[in-house]
DNA sequence: TAAGCGGATGTTTTT
DNA sequence: CATCCGCTTA
């Protein structure tokens, strides 16, 4: 394939450019991947870069996974020597190359979402709540860059400092890392190791979903490709949608914006027919501060086709979907693998999920960690982490489970007092258990601890099959999905090391492949990068679409009404060819409490022994402009629907 | 020891 | 709203 084969415009012109700043802003749909990043790495081997010199960067594992195949099907030659990858494996990989966690005394044992909080709930000091906690933990994974004039990599204020050091004292106690954590040791290692191998190892950096990216990771792109470097990033600040871990959309505004970068904007949509085009153009068009033409659609003939469907509650919500899916399938209008359904609740993406499963229907779904959300899940796994390694935060689960804030307190006196001892926590109970004394305020970690090592002294762990049985019994709700993982990992594992390695791949990194032959559902974040021919958006109900902080300040409720409008819109234009939006008219009380749905409470009605309360439709639904169709009632959609063709 | 009260928590997203 | 925890009071 010749690099220039079929483009033109900003396509051509992107992968031409001979600039060493380029920025390019581009829409959803609009191929700045495929048809200008692509062909420009197609041009640089074929010009004669070496592949292992051009490093192609991305956020998110589906997008780096997207470039990894784009690569491998240009059939070019260095192709395979290109290095395509998320930042944080790229980070991850140079500090395991350079030795920089075992020089620090690091271990890369991540944590998982469960495990963090644990962790948050075990330190001692003023940093308020656990939602107060967890914002701080995402501050210090952003390298304490909060705000655009923040330093980053430097804590400045001293709670902060202080957060940050009782974090690393707990981390480094219990041998485990954050995820979070790669990105910010790298960017400080680079810093104060100007001749690292890295620095001017690449003649070409090539970033995609910039606007993804947080002002440290942003320094970071800017360290690797400094110099003689040749630095291309590509972006759409209105599909930032990743605020929470402080990224920073307007970084590539003012990156476009600088003297030395080449601009280019593409603005021509060639996946969304004209219908969804005009939809998404209008709810966008509403956001704050915005200047930006319209995005045009390159399949201005082809109409596509949208419902708006009301329910009358959550349970017919999720079973017409089900149905509706069901008939496509059956009556060979489609295949299962054309079906995107998304959903900002996992407990509605599973309903619709399982309700597919029952009628026979390949449905997968892939929230995050959904395999561990469960007590019991959550055991069972820390049970199999203990039984073939010593793991002091599997040890701290199992001593937590079942209370509210994980015996936080208790657990507390007993790592001071390990402290004081000089000896770990598994150490101390084990002598407890042999009848040493312990301090009475922590004895009561110790039931607890022998009913944990008399499970994993049943376990035979070279008979996996009987292992999985002990550990994630059939027939157990909360233990469905990770023995479901475990069944189906069986085959592909010699010993229960490898299979616990493997479930934790499983459980963490969940990969959602491009095209599969089950319907995919997952939540709107996820499915940033995907097409799919028919898209259901459900739970289109104020609190779920915008979910919005509870005890927010104005401006951090006006900020997630901006940045939600972005999700929405993002959910919308995957959607090549069917788009069906959906929400229940109202819920039972508790359920809608437990979704977090917006409620009014003077709407309460009894009937029968339930409360029912009405939900209020998306805000955004209003903004779809006038090629957005009037909401239906779901039996009549469903009707029209099962009786179409 | 039992009852009562007030406060925290529940949730969504990524690496 | 429902549940649970810790603390105070009877």
């Amino acid at each position: 394939m010749n690099w220039d084969d079929g483009i033109e415009g900003p396509h051509r012109a992107i992968a031409a450019s001979a600039s060493s700043r380029i920025g390019v802003l581009a829409g959803p749909g609009t191929g700045k991947t495929s048809y200008g990043l692509m062909r420009r790495v197609v041009r640089l081997l074929a010009e004669g870069v070496p592949g292992g010199r051009i490093l192609l960067i991305s956020f998110t594992r589906t997008a780096a996974q997207d470039l990894r195949e784009k690569i491998a099907a240009l059939g070019v030659f260095g192709a395979d020597e290109v290095r395509a990858t998320t930042l944080h494996s790229y980070c991850f990989g140079l500090l395991q190359r350079d030795s920089v966690l075992a020089i620090t005394g690091r271990q890369p044992r991540p944590m998982m979402k469960h495990e963090i909080d644990l962790m948050l709930r075990d330190l001692e000091g003023d940093f308020g709540n656990i939602y107060a906690r967890r914002e701080l933990v995402e501050a210090f994974e952003a390298g304490w860059a909060r705000g655009i004039t923040d330093h980053p990599g430097l804590a400045v204020d001293p709670s902060d400092r202080q957060f940050e050091s009782q974090v690393m004292r707990w981390m480094i106690h219990h041998r485990a890392i954050l995820i979070g954590e790669v990105v910010p040791l790298a960017f400080d290692y680079l810093r104060n190791n100007p001749m690292a191998e890295d620095l001017g190892n690449f003649s070409h950096v090539i970033v995609d979903e910039y606007q993804d990216l947080n002002v440290l990771e942003q320094h970071l792109l800017d360290l690797l490709a400094e110099g003689e470097t040749s630095l291309c990033i590509a972006g759409d600040d209105d599909q930032s949608i990743y605020s929470f871990r402080h990224a920073n959309p307007i970084g590539i505004q003012q990156f476009l914006d600088r003297d030395d970068v080449e601009r280019h904007e593409i603005e021509v949509c060639g996946r969304c027919p004209r219908r969804i085009l005009s939809m998404a153009n209008s709810l966008i068009s509403h956001a704050s501060d915005r200047d930006k033409p319209v995005m045009t659609c390159r399949q201005e003939n082809v109409e596509g086709s949208v419902a708006v469907v009301q329910w009358p509650d959550l349970s017919d919500e999720v079973e017409g979907i089900v149905a509706a899916i069901v008939a496509d399938i059956e009556q060979d209008r489609r295949q299962p693998g054309d079906i995107l359904v998304l959903t900002s609740r996992h407990k509605i993406g599973e309903a619709v999920r399982d309700g597919l499963r029952t009628l026979e229907i390949d449905a997968h779904s892939f929230f995050s960690e959904e395999a561990v959300r469960t007590v019991r899940a959550q055991e069972a796994l820390a049970l199999l982490w203990l039984a073939v390694s010593d793991d002091p935060v599997s040890l701290r689960v199992i001593l937590g489970l079942d209370d509210g804030d994980g015996r936080a307190n208790a657990y507390r006196k007993l790592m001071a007092y390990c402290w004081q001892e000089g000896i770990s926590e598994q150490e101390a109970l084990g002598r407890a258990s042999r009848g040493d004394k312990l301090p009475v305020s922590i004895r009561a970690f110790l039931p607890r601890y022998i009913h944990a090592c008399n499970v994993i002294d049943g376990l035979t762990l070279e008979d996996l099959p009987s292992v999985i049985e002990a550990l994630f019994p059939d027939n157990q709700e909360e233990l469905a999905d990770l023995r479901a993982l475990a069944v189906d990992l069986l085959p592909d594992v010699e010993s229960a090391r490898s299979l616990l390695d493997a479930l934790i791949v499983r459980i963490t990194q969940v990969d959602v492949p491009a095209s599969p032959d089950y319907v995919r559902i997952m939540s709107l974040h996820k499915s940033k990068g995907l097409t799919s021919p028919v898209v259901y958006v459900a739970g289109m109900a104020e609190g779920i679409v915008p979910t919005l902080p509870k005890n927010g300040t104005d401006d951090q409720v006006s900020a997630a009404v901006e940045e939600q409008r972005r999700l929405f819109y993002v959910a919308i234009t995957r959607a090549a060819d069917q788009l069906v939006l959906s929400y229940a008219a109202s819920m039972e009380l508790s359920l809608a409490m437990k979704l977090q749905v917006r409620l009014d409470m003077s709407k309460i009605r009894r009937i029968g022994g339930e409360k029912r309360i009405p939900t209020i439709a998306s805000r955004y639904l209003r903004e779809l402009g006038t090629d957005a169709p009037r909401s239906v009632p779901g039996a009549r959609w469903l009707q029209d629907h099962l009786g179409s063709q």
